[in-house]
DNA sequence: CGTCCGACTGTAACCGATTACATCCTTGGA
DNA sequence: TCCAAGGATGTAATCGGTTACAGTCGGACG
């Protein structure tokens, strides 16, 4: 910068007000120093910018894992949401717990005005204890006292599924459930246990297997349930992932979906659509998720005093031809 | 900082090389540094002492886009790689061209050490205006002189899945293009029209539908098609996104796959061995395409002066059932 | 003609760290 | 006893910008 200033005959202030448009430059002084820059190949360092004002036009994303469709389409909400108030992205994917957490959240010191972070394993108290101080901090699908959040009803959402598949006759409904290190992953389970209580289902511990929110998970848990002597008449997976590998693994046993198993989802990531048969699913609004917690962050920059309430939005059950019973 | 060395009673270069790890520190000093440290919940600034050794352990990544699993895998690619290296990543999707990718890349400056740039749609003459001076560069999926960049053989591949089909017996292969503007999708278009010559093929241009990348545009590609008079045997998609709408589309028509009608897709995203029947595509090693370009990035910013020589992935025909000929 | 005002510009302090250099204090060896 | 070596620490310059403040200048107005 000081080059440019020399080059242009002018002080950095000037240089300065010339980019950050505040401030009079004169016509003359102005070309000038389009012209230094121009011929250096300048271009103002934002990093030293942030430095001085205080502020960063970016927001720090750090989440557990990258893998699969639900964290793309979080990320592009996440994203579409950042760019239509000009903020960026500072991206940390699969931090590993607590400690992982913390350190990535320092490192974003000084780089992002705030933090959206995404801990589907961790207690509360963990994430208070070592997030640093004095950084907004929005939680992405879990709630913790003193952070505003935005999450998903799991418990209504899969309670609902459940009451469908009842609904469509279904008396021995297995679940595939997500890690159990895993919050939401258990908050599904509880309210699928809980269904099954309510409705006088038919409640086995056999017919709930753990997967790992993959396809292929999925995949291996359908088989186990296939093996069963007295094999469910539907299947619940905990995400679209896995409801995906089921479905595979329902094809190789031949058997037709939803003719001879039901077969449903959660999340409803894109894909959902299009496989075949299209899969029912409790469908997730992602990217009002990743818009909201784009807001709420902001709004905590703007003003850190308030700590703006839990929202969580509801799912919503999307039937297709995966369980039958569609129109 | 300052406070922290007040209180410690200390100086803050001391209070730095406690941090640092460099410079002798007494154990005295140490523990009163940690205690005010721990009682004010200070913690460095990163972005400060980036400007200061100008180092950001940083690296920008700009695509233009985030929709898909194709950019969900890359991603989760170059995060692992850069996680690999302590690296941290700046995300920025869905550029809309060489202005917004200018900008972006003024943005970065002084946040990141070096970029990985995705500019499908980008002329070379493009790239090389408007990014500014003295970062590290590295393309991604398209090549420019003065550049390294990491790509796949899009030619060989799909003149590769062009003649496999051909081998299976079709002569009426159809196309379902990506966007005109992108340059993959170009170099697959080109390699098709190419091959289906060389191989004496039917070559009819209502055989070629241009989709944009899209499940959506797969399926309505697809029904086109298959409201020809004299429908193909067989449907090469550019990507696996629109071979996954394709596939419903033909199940949607009755039409049995792969024994009604061949389909065959590009990139061989993670649920294209999931889809049934299993998807026929080209393996584009995403994850190892994200490895090489963090690592060139890092060993053009290690070393400014050498241009690293093009690196072009081969791409690999993965047969599944999709086109029937599997084992 | 003197004064005031506003447009324009420059100087220098500051953001929060790093680090070269100087200083001070031990300690070991001659 | 004196000196050199080296550990521990502080001072101040620096990274690349922003911005409060002061100063210059030309024109309008009384």
């Amino acid at each position: 910068m000081r080059g440019v200033a020399a080059r242009a005959g002018v002080s950095v202030a000037t240089v300065s007000r010339f980019y950050s448009g505040a401030g009079p430059v004169s016509d003359d002084a102005r070309v000038r120093v389009k012209e230094a820059a121009d011929a250096l190949g300048y271009v103002p360092n934002t990093a030293a910018r942030s430095l001085r004002v205080q502020r960063t036009a970016t927001l720090g994303v750090v989440l557990p894992d990258l893998y699969g469709d639900f964290f793309s389409e979080l990320l592009r909400g996440l994203d579409g949401a950042a760019r239509l108030h000009d903020r960026h992205l500072l991206v940390a994917g699969s931090h590993g717990g607590a400690d992982e957490l913390a350190e990535t959240a320092c490192q974003m010191l000084g780089r992002v005005d705030g933090l959206i972070v995404m801990c589907p394993g961790l207690g509360e108290e963990v994430a208070e204890a070592n997030l640093p101080v004095g950084l907004p901090v929005v939680l992405l699908g879990s709630m913790a006292t003193g952070f505003p959040s935005i999450s998903v009803d799991d418990e209504a959402s899969a309670a609902a599924m459940v009451r469908h598949l009842a609904h469509l006759g279904h008396r021995r409904i297995a679940l595939i459930a997500g890690p159990s290190a895993n919050a939401d992953a258990l908050d599904r389970l509880a309210a699928y246990e809980r269904t099954v209580g309510d409705l006088g289902l038919h409640a086995d511990p056999s017919l709930v297997v753990e997967g790992d929110f993959t396809e292929r998970s999925g995949h291996q848990a359908t088989c186990q349930l296939l093996a069963l002597a007295d094999r469910p008449t539907a299947v619940f997976a905990a995400n679209d992932s896995m409801a995906i590998g089921a479905l595979r693994a329902c094809r190789e046993a031949g058997l037709d979906v939803p003719g001879d198993i039901a077969l449903a989802g959660f999340d409803d990531i894109p894909v959902a659509e299009y496989v075949t048969p299209g899969l029912t699913s409790v469908h997730v609004p992602i990217h009002e998720m990743g818009a909201r917690a784009v807001s709420a962050v902001l709004a905590a920059v703007d003003d850190p005093s308030v700590v703006a309430d839990p929202v969580v939005l509801p799912g919503r059950l999307v039937v297709r031809q995966s369980c039958g019973g569609a129109a």
